[in-house]
RNA sequence: GGCGCGUUCGUCUAGGGGUCUAGGACGCUGGCCUCUCACGCCGGUAACACGGGUUCGAAUCCCGUACGCGCUACCA
């Protein structure tokens, strides 16, 4: 028979999702619901002094965004609750407490201050920085009694001296390690709090984890955890270590070099999807050359065995493009209801229908809601008085112009396809009358219009603009040409 | 310094001894389309870190070197 898979993503509560974090979130999602398991969120709340207020909170809003769930977590619960370390503490003691009396663990009551002089003394002899083991051969008697005495102390755990530890990585394959060259880890804070490595494990192995899948930043101490699990006699779990995220210099992805919190993709418009699509791909590959793949598809197609094993480098531009892809092929009902938000009130006092109008005109290209609503408020901008350097056939063709479109039946203006045509015949009609043609039509009745010479198509934006919109612009570019003649 | 991991176009990657004069995508770039910009379409640019092996044959296997990165806390 097979074990259940069970896989967790275990962030520290810093107070964001680093996309690094969502990717591991991603793939242990992947991998649990694509082998028909669970995944659980666990919460390592064991260093005090990083505590950051609502980061749980902030975390299930990031995920609940993504569409990424969890199906054990301090929010909905589980059969192996509390999911939150700083409620689980009698676990990591009662587990310290059997470590100790199987002298695989030893309280140490060095202070910082020998630790840290006996670090800089080994840096400065150029030996490698590890704990001495000053407190290993102390006597039980002795350290009980110091420990009655209420002396401060840690838990270290007493690792063995002369062995290989080999582990057996599901993305990196055999990797092995001598004991000696293993610290003494401290398991158990003078706080009280156990640290990550103890903490870890006791949980991986009460939660029944069955794959440990996580950064490669773990991997050199993976050998403590594998050290741990067979002092306690528990089957450790399968381990696999993702590559790094990195930033375009090649170095650990980090606030340095760009944004790195998901919330802050979120907040300039990148979609979920997109994020989701485009940070799965950053060490993994599917089998043929697709590139765009639901949440659904991901969860089909993802196998731990197409991970790679170097870094990735997270690709702001890449982003975009795929952002951009994504935005592209919303529905025109998603499209309206992301960027109608954005827009101020009075566009949308205004007929939406031409307001829509706009956004399916403006779409291609547009990045984000937040670029496309840009856009659309450029688009129905009115231009400001300057320039007007025509010659009186101009002059004369968009006074032609605003007379024909004045007389356009109403119904006209409601049917947009019929204006740009009515549009395009009357601009040539008055083109012809004046002896102008090409260019000369099109870029004079654009800055008329606009007061710029690049823009949306016209016949387009007198769609959006309707009416009254349109002649007002045409009215108001020959009255500041006439009136800025009279003042010549 | 020690330990570990890694190394195919600028970037994400395909490739798992011959089908590779190395494929796709982003970027960049040339052209087309066109009232302009954007979009779109067509094309181009550019890589197997290096050195030894193994083999009839290596991007693919082995060893070494170099370089890069990670870890080296009473942080995770």
């Amino acid at each position: 028979m097979t074990t259940e898979i069970r896989t967790r993503y275990a962030p520290s509560p810093t107070g964001y999702l680093h996309v690094g974090g969502l990717r591991t979130a991603l793939y242990n999602y992947l991998f649990a619901h694509g082998h028909g398991g669970k995944l659980l969120l666990r919460v390592e709340d064991t260093d005090r002094t990083r505590l950051v207020e609502g980061a749980v909170e902030n975390f299930l809003d990031i995920f609940n965004w993504l569409g990424i769930t969890f199906d054990e977590s301090p929010k909905v619960g589980g059969p192996h609750a509390p999911y939150v370390q700083s409620e689980r503490l009698s676990l990591y003691v009662a587990a310290t407490k059997r470590l100790a009396e199987d002298g695989h663990a030893y309280p140490c009551f060095c202070s910082s201050e020998r630790l840290d002089q006996v670090r800089a003394e080994q840096q400065a002899a150029s030996k490698p920085p590890m704990y001495d083991r000053h407190c290993r051969e102390l006597s039980k008697s002795d350290s009980f009694a110091r420990i009655a005495a209420g002396e401060p102390h840690v838990w270290r755990m007493a690792v063995p001296v002369n062995e290989v530890v080999e582990i057996d990585d599901l993305i990196r394959g055999k990797v092995s390690f001598e004991t000696a060259t293993i610290d003494d880890q401290v398991l158990m804070k003078s706080d009280g709090f156990p640290t990550y490595h103890l903490a870890n494990v006791v949980d991986d192995h009460d939660m029944r984890i069955s794959h440990v899948i996580r950064g490669e930043e773990w991997l050199p101490s993976t050998p403590k955890h594998v050290l741990l699990y067979r002092f306690f006699g528990w089957e450790p779990p399968r381990f696999a270590h993702l590559p790094l995220l990195l930033n375009p210099d090649r170095s650990k992805m980090s606030k340095r070099s760009g944004d790195v919190a998901v919330e802050a993709y979120r907040d300039k418009g990148i979609l979920p999807e997109a994020l989701l699509n485009f940070v799965a791909l950053l060490g993994w590959h599917p089998q043929d050359e697709r590139e765009f793949f639901t949440l659904r598809e991901l969860v089909k197609e993802f196998s731990l065995d197409r991970v790679n094993k170097a870094g990735a480098v997270f690709d702001q531009a890449k982003l975009k493009w795929m952002n951009t892809e994504y935005v592209a092929r919303l529905s025109s009902e998603d499209i309206w209801n992301g960027v109608a938000p954005l827009l101020p009130e009075s566009l949308l006092d205004e007929a939406n229908s031409r307001v829509r109008y706009a956004v399916e005109s403006l779409r291609p290209g547009a990045e984000s809601y937040a670029d496309l609503s840009g856009k659309v408020v450029e688009a129905f901008s009115v231009p400001d008085d300057k320039l007007d350097a025509w010659d009186d056939a101009q002059l004369a063709l968009v006074g032609d112009v605003a007379d024909a479109l004045a007389a356009l039946p109403a119904a006209q203006w409601n049917d947009f396809e019929a204006l740009i045509a009515s549009f395009k015949s009357a601009a040539n009609v008055a083109g012809a009358n004046r002896g102008l043609k090409g260019k000369g039509i099109w870029m004079t009745l654009r800055m008329a219009m606009t007061g710029r010479e690049h823009g949306p198509e016209l016949g387009r934006l007198i769609g959006m603009w309707g009416r009254e919109g349109t002649l007002n612009r045409l009215h108001g570019a020959v009255a500041k040409r006439l009136s800025s003649e009279s003042r010549a």
